[in-house]
DNA sequence: GGCCAACGTGAACACTGTTCTCACCCCAGA
DNA sequence: TCTGGGGTGAGAACAGTGTTCACGTTGGCC
């Protein structure tokens, strides 16, 4: 058992603070499993122990880091997806796309940490899965904007669901409201379905870039998730705004 | 340096295929991460020293983990998937799919290892990239056929393809006979690419399963990754080939 | 001023991967 | 039959890890 600390937000001690900033830092440079405790230690000029008083072990570090990266993750795709114009809806899908890969590039360990193999133990903790549904929200919300204003997912992909898959998908729909999703949806499920598949597939295509799958067969790696952000987006009827002589 | 026992196939001393049986053993426990070199020698009854007669270090062990967990995936998929009529592509299809998940959800550390977190290093060793390719390679094959026998490509996911990835496609595509496919196939490229977009959700759906990603949404995997497989052969044309009353 | 709690130190334990030296043992050649 | 010699594994050692615990120091509150 353990009890100090119990990571309120208001007034963290100044030591803890400065752990996940260094820890933060180290993990830019070696990799979830590398990760030190002692090393965050020596760098921050303390004796490995004392971390102890703030912290139950080393997997606590890992679990706040993943915390937090779910945060930045969002917070980097968030910013980029609103200087989008809201009506462009396919705009707004592709940036979220090419904003989630371009984070992934830019942090490959910290994306490691979220997306890899899990370090911390094989059922995350549950203050961690919240904050880590952020960015299938924001894909979501441009799909059930686009099908207000009219966008239809093509007829010929629906192959007959299996109940269970149809009760999954009316469960999440009764869920969206709660996260912050506004949504007036049909009662169809393909939507969500549609919108879990394009999820699926990004993290999927970083995934794999990343940890090396696409070695000697695709080199152009954004145009390739451009094709498949393009291709997930026409199965939910996504189609560019602009004046386009189609 | 190191040169002992180049891993020549014939021959190969007692006490390293021991290694390797106890390593991938001891996998099926803990994950690739916490798998230890001196745990591997206590089991076999060795000091922990002795393993480097055979072995120049801890890496080793995993990268032959790799490379055999890659040939014993594509068994499993390929024993599964020749069980099938060859004409009935949709099947074959959809098999490859499942004993993939299958598969994976029967070794959960073993697929970590060879589609998680790398964790020998951030290059692949070109030893394991070539296995690696069997799963794709037998997607890219029942798509080929079933275009031969004349499915087509749904024409409307159609995006104006970047030149660089019309290029990637068609370098995989002369790649195709020598790793074993006959390919008479047409010069579009939409179709390798959409193989190498159904690959990729083949295992971002798998990975975001086994690593908790679908904790609180998805619950019917199995028919969540069937809708998965359905619309993927949909975009390539592949549909059921017995008498169906549509 | 004295007390108490929070804080950080230092040593220790049980691990890990890796290197090096040393003894053994079996087999080839004289 | 004796003698090397090479491959084999043992054992100790080093550097590193996460974690625990007893011990001082220090600062703020009564």
């Amino acid at each position: 058992m353990w009890h100090p600390v119990v990571m309120a937000d208001d007034a963290a001690p100044p030591m803890l603070t400065a752990v996940l900033e260094v820890a933060r830092r180290q993990l830019g440079e070696v990799g979830p499993t590398a990760l030190s405790l002692r090393s965050i230690a020596r760098e921050i000029g303390v004796v490995p122990s004392a971390l102890y008083r703030y912290l139950p072990g080393r997997e606590a570090i890992l679990t706040q880091l993943i915390q937090t990266g779910y945060e930045r993750l969002a917070a980097a795709v968030r910013e980029a997806e609103e200087a989008v114009p809201r009506q462009d809806h396919l705009g707004r899908w592709l940036t979220i796309w090419r904003a989630t890969r371009d984070w992934a590039l830019a942090h490959p360990h910290e994306y490691a940490l979220l997306y890899g193999t899990p370090v911390v133990g094989y059922a995350a903790p549950s203050s961690t899965i919240e904050p880590a549904t952020a960015v299938v929200l924001m894909l979501a919300r441009v799909a059930i904007e686009a099908h207000a204003a009219g966008a239809r997912p093509a007829a010929e992909t629906q192959p007959e669901l299996a109940q269970e898959l149809r009760d999954d998908a009316r469960t999440i729909q009764d869920a969206l409201p709660r996260l912050g999703v506004e949504a007036a949806m049909p009662s169809d499920p393909q939507l969500v379905l549609l919108v879990v598949d394009a999820w699926t597939t990004l993290f999927g295509a970083i995934s794999f870039e990343l940890f090396g799958h696409y070695e000697r067969s695709i080199t152009a790696r954004g145009a390739h998730l451009e094709a498949l952000a393009q291709r997930r987006a026409a199965e939910l009827g996504i189609v560019a705004a602009a004046p386009s002589t189609g």
